[in-house]
DNA sequence: GTCACATCCCGTAACTCATG
DNA sequence: CATGAGTTACGGGATGTGAC
């Protein structure tokens, strides 16, 4: 039997379109002039329109319909919506807009995760949740069927505790983590990057001092040098083939040297996901 | 090529159950 | 009662497929 849903009303609408960021009246259809008005003269509101407008540019939030599906608002972009991938975050190193990781990376993160520490999923969800501070929280809707899968693959084993399932890892899950492990990395080193970048955001918006460098955050020449090199990019998009080759040969000099010009394969073969200049 | 339809994917939220 | 944990129905968007 499937679940009615409660909040059908309008008001119910209200809330669940913006369920757990803390500002359920800011897409509120119908308001958005009021919303203006408000965000203009409270510093408090225009603090959290802000941090609205990032998550839609990180790509975290809901796209908006006003209509459709009875009352509900919410739903998810999806890769493509609203201007597909990348929104309009700041340096453009946001996760794509809707689905972060495909369904085989976020297997890989559980499995790294359950490697760390055997885990049940409210904890796997929580782990990435802490890792990204906050920006991603994998549903249980993803999670749950993906541990499933990962059990009927034979990667990892679960310990009945009560009513709760806590997943190790099998060998066959040890061995195909062992085989990705760059990827893994990579993966975990994106959640990192955008950990720091929404505290960055959250410390700007509150007016605080940027983080230093010893607190996680990145000092002004290297922010400068990213805002540099990507406007650059963006000036060559329309570049001739033999442009096109002249950038990449130097952007992969530019990986070398930065990866200590110890590994030029994985330079090479890099993040096979978006650009992350 | 494009239109209509079917199916899949996945985030949300409500549900149940256990525990403190 | 509050909270944590796990499950699942719902439905929008993306994607696939077949007919034209």
């Amino acid at each position: 039997m499937r679940h009615p849903h409660r909040f059908s009303g309008p008001l119910g609408a209200q809330n669940r379109c913006h369920a757990g960021f803390g500002h359920p009246s800011l897409h509120a259809g119908g308001s958005a002039g009021r919303d203006a008005a408000d965000t203009a003269t409270s510093p408090d509101l225009r603090q959290r329109f802000l941090f609205h407008v990032l998550l839609h540019g990180f790509g975290r939030h809901h796209a908006h319909r006003f209509g459709g599906r009875g009352s509900r608002f919410g739903g998810h972009g999806g890769p493509g919506g609203m201007g597909g991938y990348g929104g309009f975050g700041g340096d453009g190193d946001g996760f794509p807009r809707g689905r972060k990781f495909s369904s085989d990376d976020l297997q890989l993160l559980l499995l790294s995760l359950i490697d760390t520490q055997p885990s049940h999923g409210y904890e796997l969800i929580k782990a990435l949740e802490t890792r990204s501070n906050g920006f991603y929280s994998p549903s249980p809707g993803m999670v749950y069927p993906a541990l499933t899968y990962l059990e009927e693959l034979g990667y990892v084993t679960v310990q009945l505790e009560g009513n709760r399932k806590r997943y190790e890892l099998a060998d066959a899950g040890r061995e195909y983590l062992a085989a990705n492990r760059e990827r893994v990395e990579l993966m975990f080193a994106r959640l990192s990057h955008i950990a720091r970048k929404m505290d960055s955001v959250r410390r700007a918006l509150a007016g605080e001092e940027p983080a230093d460098v010893s607190e996680g955050g990145w000092v002004p020449e290297l922010n400068e040098a990213r805002r540099t090199l990507k406007n650059a990019l963006l000036r060559r998009d329309n570049a001739p083939a033999d442009e096109q080759r002249r950038i990449a040969a130097i952007l992969m000099r530019a990986a070398n040297e930065i990866e200590g010009g110890s590994n030029g394969d994985k330079a090479k073969t890099g993040n096979d996901s978006e650009p992350t200049v």
